[in-house]
DNA sequence: TATTTGTTATAGTATATGTATAACAGAAAG
DNA sequence: CTTTCTGTTATACATATACTATAACAAATA
């Protein structure tokens, strides 16, 4: 998977790439099973500090992405809780809803949005 | 408006001010014209820095909030910009929904989920 | 045996955050 | 005019976070 990364974006660099990992898996760019590059050969790849990517990694870990092995290194692995996973969206939303509303956001308008965002991860 | 802030939270101090103040406009306790609490005024209500304050003020300001005036403090005023809220709630929102669909949430939840929010804040 | 894996430790620099004082100019109220 | 309030700016300090740089370890693999 291609990952680039922006030195002058004010995100930090391991947020960057969680990111990136996450909406590779929702486009399934990345697939269950499949294993990511190792700390140092991705720190290397991209040029940056094997601790940054193992930062990542370890907050995928910790979100329920992936799974750390040690003799595979990092592989995709979903722990799925959907409740939880709706709780934690909601929670997201609310800033993001609010700051639209101010904005004269419609609800309609919001509907579109995720609509756009599903299609373009390509889904249905 | 009443204002809680969390001192052992991960959120930055000026930013849990500043969401809750785009929420309460979203909510519409806070309305075009009101005034905000001095920046002094409100560290001292909340028992932190002024300084604090004021960043989360000009952060407002710079997102289009509120106007800061010599003679009247901050005053809630929106700067609104449909097409541009509704692209920065589009690039916010593609992290969240990446997460949410690893987590095998589908369109229609996502849809109520807005909903719920939409409704929480009163709107409909 | 040599290499690669994640993991851990230590140390340094840079930036962000929050606090503490202080002072300024403009406006309002006495 | 004087006092008080506003946002604004400046300086300085402490702390936390982010990122880098080396180094070493145990487990697994080739």
């Amino acid at each position: 998977m291609l990952i680039s990364i922006d030195f002058n974006s004010d995100e930090a660099l391991y947020m960057q790439l969680r990111n990136q990992i996450i909406v590779g898996i929702a486009t399934e760019m990345l697939k269950e099973g499949e294993t990511l590059p190792s700390v140092r050969q991705l720190a290397d790849n991209i040029g940056i500090n094997m601790h940054t990517v193992n930062k990542a990694y370890s907050v995928l870990r910790q979100e329920g992405f992936v799974k750390l092995d040690r003799r595979k290194g990092a592989v995709i692995s979903l722990d799925i809780d959907k409740l939880k996973a709706i709780d934690e969206m909601t929670k997201d939303m609310r800033v993001v809803l609010a700051k639209a509303i101010c904005k004269n956001v419609s609800r309609e308008e919001a509907h579109r949005v995720i609509d756009n965002i599903y299609s373009e991860y390509g889904i249905n």
